[in-house]
DNA sequence: CTGTTAGCGCCTTCAC
DNA sequence: GTGAAGGCGCTAACAG
């Protein structure tokens, strides 16, 4: 029978008690060099590793963060848990995934994974939602489970969050495009429950009203995020009737897509139609031509949720500092999928 | 001072023995109907969830699978990763996220916290070895944690892997770009240590060679995944005084920035230069021309990889079946991006 | 600076 | 079908 190796093996070996040999992966410091090197060696010797299962037991903290995806189609998501795993993994924090596929009975199932497992907080990319509003945030509420969202917000809700100015960026599309006369417009939408999206679409309008072109705006057409490309075949005659100068896509996924479709149908862009998109995903700068948008820093969106959620998670304990949300400023990338007319 | 809801408390309240609780959660047929839907209700009442890190204590496991990717930039492996974690969650195991980046250093680091996390197995779908070769992999059979690797395979080490056929599909690539009378070839490389990445290589070679047109090969340019549009740059003149009939790109990802690159450069795809590409990432079919490529299932890897995993866990216990490796088809999927001659 | 001790919340025997 | 009890590996509190 092997002997196991635990603290207390640790701890005999190198003629210490187990709580020195704790101390040294904990509070080092309280542990004199000489008996910490000692330790360490030991350790070292019989490749012990501290299990963390055992020490969440008693401290009540498992190092684990959630993130929770809405859709793990769209590249956009990768980016966004690309920047928080970075900041996390450098705290020794590892991120779980959790892709919902915008299904509310993976959501519940989730929920209940997540709180089983005592993970210490949760970054949330998006939501359904299901039948009851906010169910999801409602719950992680209710428990106190450390919380924060990217790229998307409640209102009313005690969550922090960290998003783009959505508002502007829609501003900023709607600008653009009636500069360089492109006034005749359409807009593709899909989810304008979501705050951030009808933000976008808001911002976009807003522009025209105040031009007094509101009567040109002529299509809007929504889309599922899971049939795009037959959504839009669906729409084809009133995409092609309207003679639009310029369509504003509410994310550069759904523009990928209907450039894709205006392709196959044989209209030029941006000669015949102008396209912008928002996000400014990686591949919006691949594709033909070149997708003008308005970017946000995706990456930094993520890295920076990370940051809050894990600031919160030590504030937690010294309950002082009330969390603040942080909005980033877009930016209008013009590229070539827009003309002057 | 609230009462703590813990098995214990539940227990009481439901005036069974607290190991009968346990039971109700892990083998519920053990258990009588009548006390089962008595327990059920009070949990239900006091919104119990069992602690899974308390149960890791006991029972030596974590539901947790480590997955490790080299690279968050390239959407492939979001893809595999939503495969894995489509099967894991489906079986109430979750996946946690260690993106290397292909840095040696941090490998070691999420080495450690694998270790001391007790992650019950790992998939890796790539890692960077650093100077001593496949330390990483070399420590996990050590310890003997159940792994599975994606679209990587270690010859001479007892790790199953998922993977396609590349040599197969290096073959694919090389016999269509001959039938279509593509006969001067240039290659872009990358990362030719990689075995699957150098069966590609050797696969399409191969048929150059049976066709005696191995003095065709003209061009070979490696490229760091990381600069790639620089180290296309820096290979401009070569690129443009060879004459080449078609690249092939060791993967799509690769294949975008090369289209990119010739874009750039004013050289029409495919009537100047068929590029084709390797894996079918889905960004190949929006880039203009839509990209030739030879496809992997990568979804399916991803699914396969955790399943495989899971399996090698279960039966770890009574240590009977082999595990296997799985070798998926390649596909060749034509587009618009290679020109008959 | 270091040691002793008592749990953290659960599951697995082993009884009954 | 159910209960009693010990222990998984660690750390916090307290004592020295």
């Amino acid at each position: 029978m092997e002997e196991k190796i635990d603290i207390y093996f640790i701890s005999k070996k190198a003629k210490v008690s187990p709580a020195t040999v704790s101390r040294v992966f904990n509070r080092s410091e309280l542990v004199s060099e000489k008996t910490r090197k000692k330790i360490q060696e030991v350790c070292e010797k019989y490749d012990y590793k501290p299990s963390i299962v055992a020490s969440s037991m008693r401290t009540n903290k498992t190092k684990y963060i959630g993130f929770v995806i809405p859709n793990m189609t769209n590249p956009f998501f990768f980016e966004l848990l690309r920047g928080a795993e970075e900041y996390a993994s450098k705290k020794d924090y590892y991120l779980v995934v959790f892709n919902s596929e915008n299904n509310y009975e993976k959501e519940l199932v989730f929920l209940d994974a997540i709180f089983k497992r005592r993970i210490d907080g949760i970054i949330i990319s998006g939501i359904a939602g299901g039948k009851k509003d906010n169910f999801f945030t409602r719950e992680i509420l209710k428990k106190k489970l450390p919380c924060v969202l990217v790229d998307r917000y409640v209102e009313g809700l005690d969550i922090p969050s960290v998003i783009t100015n959505n508002v502007k960026g829609g501003i900023l599309a709607a600008d653009y495009l009636l500069k360089i006369n492109n006034k005749r417009i359409g807009i593709i939408t899909f989810e304008l429950k979501i705050k951030i999206i009808k933000d976008r679409y808001n911002g976009f309008k807003r522009i025209l009203e105040q031009n007094g072109l509101l009567e040109n705006f002529l299509i809007e057409i929504p889309v599922d995020s899971k049939n795009i490309l037959e959504e839009l075949a669906r729409n084809r005659d009133k995409i092609l009737k309207s003679k639009v100068d310029a369509i504003f896509c509410l994310s550069d996924f759904i523009a990928i897509y209907l450039m894709e479709f205006l392709r196959n149908s044989d209209i030029k862009i941006p000669e015949d139609l102008s396209v912008i998109g928002f996000d400014n995903i990686t591949y919006s700068q691949f594709v033909s031509p070149k997708l003008t948008t308005i970017a946000q820093d995706i990456y930094k969106m993520g890295n920076l949720s990370c940051e809050m959620l894990l600031n919160n998670i030590s504030e937690n304990n010294n309950k002082n500092i009330k969390l603040k949300n942080k909005i980033l400023e877009p930016k209008l990338i013009i590229r070539e999928s827009c003309a002057v007319r």
